[in-house]
DNA sequence: GTCTATAGAAAGATAGAC
DNA sequence: GTCTATCTTTCTATAGAC
């Protein structure tokens, strides 16, 4: 997009996505420096001239997944979206994963770094499903938010990566997908 | 209660209980079996005339602080339960702490045993829930839930194991407490 | 059943050649 | 910046004494 549409990732890029695809996918034990390397089609040692540590990698790559997710927040319907953000695709598919779904275990065993991370990227995700059935642009809009909008948000938020997270832990695809549809019409029923 | 007021509890029940604390504490890859025997007051070695593997005494863990949840559930009514369990002594303290949120994206990585077990205890809950505003003791009542009561507990338990979840997950206190009275509120208001 | 000692493997991080 | 080699630590699991 910057300069020329056939451009590569920079390594850095390249390195933060299979890095967020694996930790999201196995956690952050199970998944080792060598692991993200390969992926990415590189070697152990290369990673140091990248990151500092992998708890740096960690909490770059929840923000780096966060961002892509925020895009697709913007260019769809309210529906669309939570009808998107819980489905089997989302659980099961080879996309991009929400990190407030896929680590939010994971999460509280990890630094303040990657602890601030994380919540940081959950209050971008609240803040924004405040809007979710408000036209858009509506630009004039203040931006402090009432505590009923709040409080309606985060019913949401927890309906959302709760649902998700939970329809992953669940061993009966059966029984998660009812969870998925359960979820949904809740948020949109 | 079985034979007399003071008898102490088996190894095998000790070990348990320090298990169950520190899986739902810590996770399962930051708790080594040195910790768990420690906490039980015993060693490495004797691990192993218990159980035969760590991965054995998680999926046991997991049963164990259940069905002691589940004892919670019996003696209380439907308010107070919602309101204890989405409380910060839950999320913080020295309690028995629920599998099902503590543990929620860490079964991910287990293997079928593990999640077996947990799949297991998250129908009782379920199964708990669709009861939760009828009155007790109508025996009569037959097991065959309805669609509509089914969709209903399962949204009631991503409010709760979600909302816990989320709650414990992020790093700021005075939102993760709002979180739970918004969950609370939902279930409740 | 519980202990100490140890085998064996895995992974984070660093050093130094290129 | 990337590579190979290595240091060091940690942890599961087993062996064998008591």
């Amino acid at each position: 997009m910057a300069w020329h549409a056939g451009h590569k990732n920079t390594t850095r890029q390249r390195i933060l996505s299979s890095a967020a695809k694996l930790f999201a996918l196995n956690g952050y034990e199970q998944v080792g420096i060598n692991s993200v390397m390969a992926e990415a089609g590189l070697t152990r040692g290369a990673f140091y001239s990248h990151f500092k540590s992998k708890s740096e990698l960690y909490a770059e790559a929840v923000l780096n997944s966060a961002s892509k997710i925020g895009t697709t927040f913007l260019n769809t319907s309210a529906e669309t979206f939570v009808k998107t953000y819980l489905s089997t695709m989302h659980r099961e598919g080879e996309f991009v994963r929400c990190p407030l779904a896929f680590m939010v275990t994971d999460i509280t065993q990890r630094d303040s770094q990657v602890r601030d991370a994380y919540t940081k990227v959950f209050k971008g995700f609240v803040n924004r499903l405040t809007e979710l059935d408000t036209k858009p642009h509506s630009q004039g809009e203040p931006e402090i938010k009432s505590e009923q909008e709040m409080t309606q948000a985060l019913q949401k938020a927890v309906l959302l990566i709760g649902g998700m997270a939970i329809s992953r832990a669940i061993n009966d695809d059966e029984l998660a997908d009812r969870l998925l549809t359960a979820c949904q019409s809740k948020l949109l029923g």
